[in-house]
Parts: C-alpha cells; structure tokens; sequence
DNA sequence: TCATTAAATTGTT
DNA sequence: AACAATTTAATGA
C-alpha cells in the first residue's frame, strides 16, 4: 500500500519456497523469472474480498492472517498462515475474486506467481499439481477445523487448536520444532487478549503438551494439543 | 569477543 | 491497561 514496492526474487527467497525444488526444472526456470516478493509491515492487507485474483501468493518469512469476514455479519473465521504456507489456489481455479482478507500480522516477506503462470504450471507440471492437491485438501481440513475451533468456549481450548493448526504437519514436518509467534500475535489470530493467550499458553505448558518459549512456542505433543481439553 | 544499551517480549497485577 | 522482569538484538570499543 505505501511505500512496498515488489522487487525480483533473491537466492533467499526461492529457497523459501517448498515447492520450487519439487517441481521439473524446465518448470522452475520460467517460475523464477517471474516470481514477484514484497514486504509487508504489521497491519498492512495484502488482499481484499472482492479483488480479482491476480496473484497465487505463498509466505516467505513472516505471518499472515487470513480472515472471512462478510460485509453483513461478523468475521466468520480467522486461519494464520505461517512461513512456507501458500494460498489463494482454490480462487485462482475457479478464475474468481478473492473470497478473503489477508493482513500481515507482523513484518512479513510475500511471494506471489502471476495467474498465468498458475495454469500454465497446473497444465504441465505433475508434480506442481500434487503440491496443489495436498494443499487444497490441507485447507479443507483446516476449514472443517476452524468450525470446530468457533465452537469451542473455553480459551485454552481456542488457543490450542489454533497452534495446532499453525503447526500444521505441511508447513512444520517435524514435531519438537519451534513455532515463531508471540503472545501478543497469537491474541491476535485467536481473538483474545495476550494476557489470557498467555494464560492459556502456561496451561498448556504445565500439562505437557507444549513448551512456552522467548518469542514463540515448541510443540512437544501435536495429537494431545489437538485434543486438549481444559480440565482434563 | 565482550560490555553496554536499547528494544522486544513475557509474566503479573 | 500498566508495570517490572527477562530475553534478544544492536552497538561500539
């Protein structure tokens, strides 16, 4: 919006990105050439509902908050997208506008392909195509979780689903990995002040299941975070 | 490399 | 919302 300007991708920033390295080489060239990064300060939108789908955007460093909010009603559903994390594929299949607000939550570093050439891969390359269907398919679960998730009274119980959802088996392969977050960020996403984020973090942490940590938190358990119960 | 200082983040009230 | 304590990052000798 101000001042962000894109700028070609460096060395750094094609590293960041999971599926590059996955797809065919005569594929990655053209992606190369073409990829597209911009920074983003806390708060700025990257998209708006309702803006024609230009882009397939992916997170290079940072945190994103994806949220649905309809013009009538409340924000139906918030999803954090973490480094690593791309987005936007289902809109650009459909060759729609964009169904979601994207704001950054804190400093973040975003990637994006031109649509074009988010066909032109989908046309050509397989293994371009099973990244996608993976990802449609995480989302989907995701989606069916963030119902669940919008049920849930108890704080601990948001909290907890929601890290687990950040530390998604896609983005985060191996459990005992540290999760870049803060408290204040993590109120943020979920809807609550930090002071009970991090209220409900210390609980978490008493029961084992995760580890509270300077700036961010370590899962030590993804199936009991997924499943926390306050209580019990 | 170490010490000092500022900034960020956390834990509590 | 405000405060103190703690951790990290930055600076410069």
């Amino acid at each position: 919006m101000r001042s962000s300007q894109s700028r070609a991708a460096l060395p750094a920033d094609l590293q960041a990105v999971p599926w590059l390295a996955r797809i065919e080489p005569e594929h990655a060239g053209r992606v190369t050439a073409e990829l597209r990064v911009i920074e983003l300060q806390p708060g700025e939108v990257l998209c708006r509902v309702g803006r024609p789908a230009i882009w397939w955007l992916g997170v290079i460093d940072g945190l994103l908050k994806m949220s649905n909010d309809s013009v009538e009603g409340l924000p139906i559903t918030f999803t954090g997208v973490t480094s690593g994390g791309w987005f936007g594929e289902g809109t650009l299949l459909k060759r729609e506008v964009y169904r979601y607000n994207i704001q950054a939550l804190r400093t973040s570093v975003v990637a994006g392909i031109p649509a074009e050439t988010f066909h032109w891969l989908l046309e050509r390359s397989i293994a371009f195509n099973r990244f996608v269907m993976n990802q449609l398919n995480e989302r989907l679960g995701q989606f069916i979780a963030a119902r669940e998730i919008d049920r849930l009274t108890h704080p601990d119980e948001r909290v907890a689903r929601n890290l687990a959802a950040l530390f998604h088996p896609l983005l985060y392969p191996g459990v005992g990995e540290r999760l870049r977050i803060t408290q204040q960020e993590l109120g943020y996403l979920v809807g609550l002040s930090r002071q009970r984020v991090n209220e409900a973090l210390t609980a978490l942490d008493g029961a084992g299941v995760i580890r509270v940590e300077y700036g961010g938190v370590r899962v030590l358990d993804l199936e009991r975070l997924r499943r926390y119960a306050a209580g019990g």
